[in-house]
DNA sequence: CCTTGGCACTCCGCTGCCGAGACTGCTAAG
DNA sequence: CTTAGCAGTCTCGGCAGCGGAGTGCCAAGG
């Protein structure tokens, strides 16, 4: 079924004052509120095809229509129009982020408490895999003859840091040379790229044993090999001014799915690499508990990559276009902060 | 008023049934399910007395009784039995902490999980103030000829990190020289204890300037002197199944005040040097969205101190002995992971 | 062929009412 | 002091009735 003009701009209207209102939009509403130039029973019709059609749905059969995720799809691809970030919204974000620290985790955190503030639903930032960084300079600290620390300095801050206990003695001086012949040899490179061999050939020419080879890997890997990708959230509360929360059940799927982290990530990890917004709106998502959630996610970058992505989790019935503006546009001032961070 | 045998017998009684099903008690429940020897008529004269007294109150003229603030006060100052911590809880508890990792915050984080699960409450966990740690080493690392990163190790872990940016240039040496000196002047010393004069006398007698010398300080009581403590919480969605909870207003506030965290950390700060578990009882907690709450807060200890404080938030109508036994027990195996991590 | 006014019909949600049930407080007797 | 008995009070669930909101359909008109 296509849309010809009438069809796409009653649904456009139907979604609109959905969300606007929470309640089931009936054809004498949108007759008087909107300049249709046509009567209620013309739009009777009309909304008839577009349940017909799959766009919207109809509680019960004395009620108004109600989008289906067809139907905000459609709104949400072809019909709404694009908004910008409102500029105070803008300068807001920009002062917040200004002024937080500039340690990352303190920075991401700042953006997630931010972006639920302004959202006004619930937000939830990825912590960025530091793989992606750059490595600037690792230094081994020598606390006993069998202990130490091993500290990793990237682009993007400190990054890791990791106790490691020998099985043989080394001096301080072993712990010196070897930062130093790690920092001649690692200078500059990724991450991602930094292998065992690197490393190998760094203790073996110190003559330097296996357990210190892998103290070292673990402090430039642990890290970004964790299995369990983590994030912040922000904003559960929130969620509770929803007329569609006054089911306990469903807030409480939800809050324990956030509390658990990995279904969330996994929810969202494909947006990584998009360009504009990703929306995923109800069963697109792909879990039970929220057929009555979408989700809009947006990545940030470091550098030319994308590390991070920062989403908002809201009732289906959220202001995709208000809130897809504003996640873009903390994730670019959030893109354009970490930047100021970077180690040169 | 002072409560003979009886009446004692039938307060706990009916605070103990009322923690049980969230029923308001009647006389007549309580002669059937527990031997008193005495008709219901005998014990509605008895818990008459007992609401005047203060201890009980009537939600309606033709309702049971339910506890009132005092009624549980009492109940956990002098009429419950102490709880001992269930043997394979304990076992959980230690097999859990066991296999976290060495860094103090996923510690943190692993165990308010744990205590949020084992509840079936909210769990949350201050963050330890490192000041009361001994210092260990420290480590001024060069990036270039004005920036630079400091790294504390004190006895609980690597404390702080700070990069900092000098007004005049300085070599890897220069740092490095500073390192030593700072080392052999303050090893093993609490950071508490160490003030500026300290790292003055190091930076002059080197040369350095007073930039050196702020950054110096920042690394080592940066994170330890920040105003808002954090805390780490979680469980939230436990107390949606508390039948109080149907009222999303409370439920909303308090998820507000969770995220606040503030609010939270004031109200327990007073409990950091208790011997026995803290009870605070609704309005107790002096916070007027919290009064149908309660808290259950014990410290832990790094060493001989106290550095922090694990709490269970729930609904006044808790299990006090079994949560009691709970927090206590589960301080008691964090204290002890801590010191197995310490950096001797 | 599309639009429109009119109308019958459906369904929801609110209100008021009733009766059953749950407890209490009181009284009078043991 | 305890107890049985009883009258009184309040809640709660169910049910009927009713007004309102909105639709679908039909027949007439452009």
């Amino acid at each position: 079924m296509t849309l010809d003009k009438r069809k796409a701009y009653i649904l456009a209207t139907v979604v609109y004052e959905y969300i606007a209102t929470a309640e089931p939009v009936a054809s004498q509403a949108l007759t008087q509120k909107y300049n249709l130039g046509v009567s209620s029973a013309t739009v009777r019709n009309e909304l008839a095809e577009l349940e017909a059609g799959g766009y919207l749905v109809q509680p019960h059969t004395s009620a108004g229509r109600v989008p289906s995720d067809a139907g905000y799809r459609m709104y949400v691809d072809q019909l709404m129009h694009p908004e910008q970030l409102a500029t105070d919204d803008r300068k807001r974000i920009r002062d917040e982020l200004r002024d937080a620290s500039r340690e990352l985790d303190e920075i991401i955190e700042g953006t997630t408490r931010l972006l639920g503030r302004l959202s006004k639903n619930l937000a939830f930032v990825t912590k960025p895999a530091n793989d992606s960084a750059t490595f600037r300079h690792i230094q081994l600290i020598w606390l006993s003859a069998r202990t130490g620390v091993a500290i990793v300095v990237t682009s993007i801050g400190v990054s890791a840091q990791s106790m490691f206990e020998l099985a043989n003695d080394a001096t301080p001086d072993d712990l010196t040379r070897l930062s130093n012949a790690l920092n001649a040899r690692l200078g500059n490179r990724s991450l991602r790229e930094i292998g065992e061999r690197d490393v190998a050939a760094a203790t073996q020419e110190l003559g330097l044993g296996e357990d210190v080879k892998k103290a070292v890997l673990a402090a430039l890997h642990g890290a970004s090999s964790a299995d369990a990708p983590t994030l912040s959230s922000s904003g559960a509360q929130n969620l509770l001014d929803q007329p569609e929360f006054h089911d306990l059940r469903k807030l409480r799927s939800i809050l324990r799915i956030v509390e658990e982290q990995k279904t969330l990530y996994d929810l969202v990890a494909d947006s990584m690499n998009a360009e504009a917004p990703a929306v995923k709106i109800g069963h697109e998502l792909g879990v039970e508990e929220m057929t009555d959630f979408s989700i809009v996610t947006v990545p940030y970058r470091f550098g030319a990559h994308a590390i991070g992505m920062l989403s908002i989790l809201g009732p289906r019935r959220m202001p995709y276009a208000r809130l897809m503006a504003l996640a873009s546009g903390t994730a670019e001032t959030l893109s354009e902060r970490l930047s100021d961070v970077e180690i040169k």
